[in-house]
DNA sequence: CCTACCGATCGGTAGG
DNA sequence: CCTACCGATCGGTAGG
């Protein structure tokens, strides 16, 4: 009986996780209020007070729960890659999986950014930074096949390159380009590659057989 | 003496845009009141009234004001290079230049987005589409250089790839990553280039001569 | 977990 | 361009 009160209290708590996060990313923070919050999770105003101690506590919960490395990181590391093409293709394939589960994540990091301040992005992405560092090393694991390009660089290009392709299609939603194609993630990846590796040691020319796997 | 007073006006309702910019970036647009905006133009609350109907249409006076593309895209259209790569380097280096500027635009999309629902994006990116569409064509002059990338893709890695660069710009003021060379711009725009540049054409090997000019 | 309430602050306006 | 004010809504709490 205790467990099952227990349990009805954390359901509580993830129902208004749930609602705030849909509130948050489409109204913003202060655009969001606790009474909205409450309605939407079907509870009193009052009662949201016995779950989280203020409206800001509540973002921060909503922050951590939703944010996407914590899934992604892990599904990166596991991968298994002979060279260093496979590996890229690999992990782009992992981003953005993840992220298109998680697009709205990057409006929470801009109300984050914006409207809070960035007062608590420091301790999210602490723990992240040296997994992150690590992988860009594993680049080195396929000697000669790169271009003398610091590895900060080149995960720092890997990762801009397809959060903008994110990005950009969220934006380009409601603004459809005429002559943009549906595997952009792939030819994107393909610039990436040809840019990152030597001539010599990858699989060349754009064939649609390549770009469609 | 109509005219000292126009134009006495028109610095008031100036200076409100200004303060009111300031003020939405660092706060976002529910987070700052038009007591704020009018303590921090020196006028009392009612006074912004007299130059804005309400807060909703300060916010895209400040909106239209503050975006970069109307002087960021002259500026590369009137570019003369004679060759992709030439107009790549001088088109990536306009366009961080000028974004440099305005930084802080970036915080003010966002906030159009997600705390405004994208009301007046439309209205605003309207006009510069088909002139973003015509500059990417323009890589076609160069024939027999490029990989076989459809223009659209090959115009929105380019933007993806330096946006993504200011953006990560800005996250990192806050987290330096050790081993982050100070030319990134350089080495994004190399990777870049070998990524859409077939292998003859390019000036290749990266050497720091060609990454910092 | 709800009811009823607090002081504070919001966007906006009338009238001068 | 300011003073003084409007009704509405905010985050949060006491008490049960």
């Amino acid at each position: 009986m205790a467990d099952l009160s227990r349990s009805h209290a954390d359901q509580t708590r993830a129902e208004i996780t749930r609602v705030a996060y849909r509130l948050f990313i489409n109204q913003g923070y202060h655009g969001t209020s606790m009474r909205q919050v409450a309605e939407a999770a079907g509870i009193a105003l009052g009662g949201i007070y016995n779950h989280f101690a203020s409206k800001e506590s509540l973002f921060v919960e909503v922050l951590y729960e939703y944010h996407p490395l914590t899934r992604l990181l892990p599904a990166i590391e596991d991968l298994q890659a002979a060279c260093a093409e496979d590996f890229v293709r690999q992990a782009a394939h992992q981003f953005i999986e993840h992220l298109n589960e998680r697009k709205e994540f990057f409006s929470l990091i801009f109300i984050e950014m914006v409207e809070l301040k960035a007062a608590h992005i420091e301790s999210l992405v602490a723990d992240f930074v040296p997994r992150i560092v690590a992988l860009a090393q594993r680049f080195e694991d396929w000697p000669g096949e790169l271009h003398p390009i610091p590895a900060p660089v080149r995960m720092r290009a890997f990762l801009g390159l397809l959060m903008s392709y994110v990005l950009t299609d969220m934006a380009l939603q409601n603004f459809p380009i005429p002559g943009m194609p549906d595997n952009v993630v792939d030819m994107f990846v393909d610039i990436y590659l040809h840019g990152i590796l030597t001539r010599g040691n990858q699989h060349d020319k754009l064939s649609p057989d390549l770009t469609h796997p």
